[in-house]
DNA sequence: TTCGTCTATATTGTCGACAATCGGAGTGAA
DNA sequence: TTCACTCCGATTGTCGACAATATAGACGAA
C-alpha cells in the first residue's frame, strides 16, 4: 500500500495529462523493468503505433526521457536506451553516497517523530516479506527504494529529493532489475537500515550520515562483485 | 578564450543539430541571462515565430528544458520560466556544497599535474581581471563558473560532471545574473580558490573538500544577505 | 575476395492545419 | 454591487503529410 503510494511519487503519475506525459511514463517503466533492453534502439513510428498516438507526442516524451538521462539521442540517428556499464554505475553510486549521506544528516534534524516511526514500521514490513522468503525479491528491492526515498523526503531539500527521486533512482532501478534475480544481501541491508533509523531517532545526523554512506558503499561493492561474476559467465 | 571554450561545455553546442536543439540552447541562454524574466510565460507560437521554426521543434525544446528544470509546465496551461525563490536557492547551495566538496576530494587524486597547473593559471587571469577593476564583473563571475567546472571535470565522475555542469550551473547562472550587478566578494573568493588549488597541488583531498565546502557555504551566506537587502528595498 | 560507390528504403526532422481546452470579457439576475 | 453563467478568443495538444538524412544492400572494379 505505502509501496504503491511511493511508487507513484517515484515514477510520476500514471495516466493523466497529455499523451506525451503518458508515453514518457510508459517508456520509463518499460526501460526500468528491462522490457526495453539497454542500448536498444527506439523506433518512433513503431512506439507511436503501439501507444496509439502520433509521433509528435512520442517525440516530446523521448526528449523528456533524454532530459532524465534514461535515453541518449543522436541527431538524425535515433534514440537508444541508455547503457549502464560498470563505470557509469560506479559514478552513480559515488554520487549517491554523497547525496544520500547528506539527506540522512538533514533528515536527522528535519523529520518529525511521526515520520521516523513510519520509517521503522516500513522496515517491519520488509522483515515480514523477507521471512516468507522467495516471494518476490522484487518487492523487497522496491521496498528498499521506498526506504531511501522517504529519507530523501525527510531532508526537506527539494533539489535533493528531485535528484535522488526522479533521476538517479530511475537508473538505479534499471540496475536492480538486472541484478535482483540473484538476490543476496537483503538481511544485512535490513540490519543497516535499522541502524540508520536508530540514529535518526537519536537525532544524530553525523552518525546517520556515516551509516548511510557505509550502507551504500557496501551495496556498491556487492553489486560490483555481481557484475564481475556476470561478465565471467558471459565470457566463458 | 578559455572562458569561451568552457562556456561551450556549460551551455552546450550553439548552432548545430536539430532545430529543437538550437531552440533549447537559445532559450536556455535567454533564461540564464535574464532576458526572459523569472516566472514569465513562454508563448509557443510567438517563440516559434521569433526563432523562425514551427511549433513542433519548439515544443520539444521546452520539454528538454523542463527536464533540466529551467522551466515548469502545466498541462493545457503553458510553460513558465522557473522562479528561484530563497528556499530553492538555499536547497541548491546545500546540494552544491556536498557535490562540489566531493568533486574536490576526487580531483585531488585524479587530476593531472598539468590540469592543476592550468587551474592555477586560470586564477592568475582572474586576478588580472579584478585588478583592472570595474571591467565587467560579469566575466569574473563566468570565470568563477569555469573554475568550479574544471574541478568537476577533474573528478572524472561523469554523473557528477553532468549534475554540476548541465543542470545546477544553469540555475546558478540565473541567480548570478540577478545578483552580480552589485558584485562583492570577488577578492576573498579568489583567495579561497587559491587555497583550494594549493590543496590540490598537495594532493590533499580532505583539505580540498573542506575548503570547497567552506567556500560555497560562504558564497551562500553572501548571496543570502544580498537577497535580504533586495527584499528590503523592494518592500520599502 | 574486398573495397568503394551508388541507389533504394527506412527513419528522423519539420511543417501546417485541426481539435481540445483554458482564461477572460461581457451579460444578466439577485 | 456582486455573483454566476455564457460565449468568444487565444493557446495548447494532436495529427497527418512532406522533406531531409542516414542505413543497408546490390553492384562493379581492383
Amino acid at each position: 500500500m505505502s509501496t504503491i503510494g511511493v511508487n507513484a511519487m517515484l515514477i510520476q503519475v500514471p495516466e493523466q495529462g497529455t499523451l506525451a506525459d503518458v508515453a514518457a511514463h510508459r517508456l520509463a517503466h518499460s526501460i526500468v523493468t528491462g522490457e526495453l533492453a539497454q542500448g536498444q534502439k527506439l523506433n518512433e513510428a513503431e512506439l507511436a503505433e503501439r501507444f496509439g498516438m502520433g509521433r509528435g507526442p512520442l517525440r516530446e516524451a523521448l526528449r523528456h526521457l533524454e532530459g532524465m538521462r534514461l535515453v541518449t539521442r543522436i541527431p538524425n540517428a535515433g534514440t537508444r536506451v541508455v547503457v549502464l556499464d560498470r563505470k557509469t554505475l560506479s559514478d552513480i553510486y559515488g554520487v549517491r553516497e554523497a547525496l544520500e549521506g547528506m539527506a540522512c544528516r538533514l533528515a536527522a534534524t528535519q523529520m518529525t517523530d511521526d515520520e521516523i516511526a513510519k520509517l521503522s514500521k516500513l522496515l517491519d514490513s520488509h522483515e515480514e516479506q523477507i521471512k516468507k522468503v522467495g516471494g518476490k525479491v522484487y518487492s523487497q528491492s522496491e521496498g528498499d527504494l521506498d526506504f531511501h526515498f522517504q529519507i530523501a523526503r525527510g531532508s526537506r531539500n527539494e533539489m535533493l529529493m528531485h535528484m535522488l527521486g526522479s533521476e538517479q533512482y530511475q537508473l538505479l532501478r534499471m540496475c536492480r532489475y538486472r541484478t535482483s534475480r540473484k538476490a543476496t544481501r537483503t538481511k544485512p541491508a535490513l540490519q543497516q537500515h535499522r541502524q540508520i533509523v536508530a540514529a535518526l531517532e537519536q537525532r544524530d545526523g553525523e552518525l546517520a550520515e556515516l551509516l548511510m554512506r557505509r550502507h551504500i558503499h557496501g551495496a556498491w561493492k556487492s553489486i560490483s562483485e555481481m557484475i564481475d561474476k556476470e561478465e565471467e559467465e558471459s565470457a566463458a
